[in-house]
DNA sequence: GCAATATATTTCAAGCTTAAAGTTTTATGT
DNA sequence: ACATAAAACTTTAAGCTTGAAATATATTGC
């Protein structure tokens, strides 16, 4: 939910709602203007730099339902994505002798060049966006996020 | 970018990439908890929840481009939300005197009882889910992501 | 060994999303 | 008036997303 300018009325719970607009707002504006920054000066989009974000950092390689968990989506999108950067030369399927209904998920070389380029730029672009957030509030605030997931990962 | 567990390199600018990479945590999260709900219980998504919502509180109804930029999302998103709530009964159209080329958007009588149905479910689920946010956290986070936005309004 | 079960992944249908192009109507300049 | 531009909206193509069903392989119990 997305409610904007208007206010939440007060009452019991209203400042939890309140600040679950405010996080979904937050969070959509960033994302939809690093969207549109990636298309435009990359020709990539968020879900694919996504996916090459956690397979930069996995050198090894991972499993498709890695892929899936790490990412929070469902594993059928996974499929999708990796099977167009797969088609574009940016990551590669390698088989496994072990387990035959698995295989690993690399990024090729020239994946892993391309990643290391626009994830420069993204982190620039961060930088900007939440420029105003000074490092002190970045900090602050980070640690009241962590300490929500945290709790959240402890449920059901 | 959905960067997770692995920690992000120290640096500068690196708390403000962690900021970013755990407020989408969190907000995926909890979307993807809202989302589940609201199909599970309701058969409705959340897009449709974010238009219904909107339409609430303008009982006057809605331009559909006052729709767009209100949820920050394209004008052709709009319009199919819109027509599928519309063949469900749940959100009228209605033409204009003045500009043949607009109309009103506006919730029916039964769209607006259904919405007040889920709209308190709704919310009774954003106060579990951040139930471990304390109501002081919740409004120190709240002030600073406003501080935020009306900061990033004033780009460009 | 072999049936039953579990795991890993893909496929599918429906819906969401965007940017760009197209349509219709209104506003503007002369 | 009338051409031109602007505004509001819809359509389209491509891609993302989910949950559920299907497929293929591995594991477990007997």
């Amino acid at each position: 939910m997305v409610a904007g300018p208007l206010p939440v009325p007060s009452g019991p719970g209203k400042d939890r709602l309140r600040l679950w607009i405010r996080l979904l707002r937050a969070s959509r504006t960033i994302e939809a203007e690093l969207r549109e920054r990636l298309k435009k000066e990359f020709d990539t989009t968020l879900p694919r730099f996504d996916v090459m974000a956690a397979l930069y950092r996995a050198p090894e390689g991972m499993l498709m339902s890695d892929l899936s968990r790490f990412l929070l989506v469902s594993n059928g999108n996974v499929t999708g994505i990796v099977d167009r950067l797969v088609s574009e030369g940016l990551v590669a399927r390698a088989r496994r002798n072990g387990d035959r209904r698995t295989s690993m998920v690399r990024l090729t070389d020239e994946g892993s060049k391309s990643f290391a380029t626009i994830a420069a730029a993204h982190e620039g672009w961060i930088g900007e966006l939440l420029g105003k957030v000074s490092e002190d509030d970045a900090r602050r605030l980070t640690g009241m996020l962590t300490s929500f997931r945290s709790n959240w990962e402890g449920r059901e």
